[in-house]
DNA sequence: ATCATATTGTTCTATTTTTCACAATAACAT
DNA sequence: ATGTTATTGTGAAAAATAGAACAATATGAT
């Protein structure tokens, strides 16, 4: 099993970069084309493939379309994925209304939140009291959630989800969660994202 | 000089858990309280501690207070960092929306769109013309920029916002961008991260 | 048919990152 | 004062990751 997750993370860049070179025109694609294209190296592109066990041929490269065939069984794309969001403020309701994850078989069905005022069944994605999150998951089988809540409320809504069948959270919340059993967390931290970049522009100002 | 991006990110992690640990009445902590605290190792801490050329007190611990001292002052908060949002769509409008910021000493100062439907001086934070966003970056001394807008215009919003004097850019488009002289460029792909978050969720399903 | 060439796939090497282990030592107890 | 203990700081070991190198080989040229 693959637990570095750089490497996955690279193998969804280079199921993009095909997409658009596919849109191109291009049918096949060589090693080096790809490492230019997301940024790596030719060697890198060929390793991460053979740890996927994704073959090409000696000088004839790799077919485009087989390529995204077998890249996006590895991702799970193969199948589209319900995801909920649990929050309905600013970043959250952005969430709802973005159209980048509809074109990765990504859809949003449902968002959640405590405040009477921000229910709306009749939205195009629906918001409902927190109170029916649990029911909703359990009935429509969602295993991924997006968490979207005030830090404060954070690790609470995590609780509560994970124990409704909830298996993997992407998390906005500046702030660490603890996972009970088996439920996966991935942090997406603004303003870590943003002190990173700061320190990196500081550092390479400063030694310039 | 330190490179390693994950070093950095820890210590924005280790900062906001001292905050947390200081508002609860702590002064001093223990290298091991902070790796449980971010969900790391003590190991790790004290090395990570020892990059930087932060140090305590043998049995003593750490002061809570001059610690989060140093990490500011590595981390570039001894002053207010002023960025600007490129883009006004969903993303861009909640990021300008988004009070977390505050608290860590950044401010968005304006948004830029294209679409005239968007643009709003009378804002909290005024939305203007991009034909208006260079004389702006130049003349408010902005340096970093975050930018949201639909992955086909963000390779051309780039290269306007660095040729303007923007030295680091938090990308938000799910496309990897080519930064030309010295602009750094950091993405946020919530594609990817949902399809990172999806491949882990299936494969610990399916070893279980 | 043979040769030259381009490109893969994989092994081996180098680098980076994390973890371990323990000496140094400050605080506390007796 | 002396001894005990808890905790840091760091050097060395281990693990993980990336990169270089090159043999294998399919393709196309002559």
């Amino acid at each position: 099993m693959i637990t570095n997750k750089n490497c996955i993370i690279r193998l969804s860049r280079y199921k993009n970069a095909l997409y658009r070179l596919q849109a191109l025109g291009f049918v096949k694609v060589f090693s080096d084309n790809l490492a230019d294209a997301v940024g790596g190296t030719a060697s890198q592109v060929r390793k991460d493939f053979s740890i996927f066990g994704i073959s090409g041929n000696k000088k004839g490269g790799y077919q485009i379309d087989s390529l995204l065939e077998k890249m996006n069984s590895i991702l799970g794309k193969d199948q589209l994925q319900k995801v909920v969001v649990v929050g309905a403020g600013h970043i959250g309701s952005a969430l709802m209304r973005y159209r980048g994850f509809e074109k990765e078989g990504i859809k949003i069905v449902a968002g959640f939140d405590i405040d009477p005022a921000k229910i709306n069944r009749s939205n195009p994605v629906p918001v409902l009291p927190l109170e029916e999150a649990k029911s909703f998951i359990k009935s429509n089988g969602i295993r991924i959630a997006i968490l979207a809540v005030p830090d404060i409320a954070a690790q609470q809504a995590a609780d509560l989800i994970c124990a409704s069948g909830i298996k993997g959270i992407l998390n906005f919340a500046p702030l660490g969660l603890k996972s009970g059993d088996g439920c996966i967390i991935n942090n997406v931290n603004l303003e870590i994202e943003l002190e990173n970049l700061i320190y990196f522009v500081n550092v390479t100002e400063k030694t310039k």
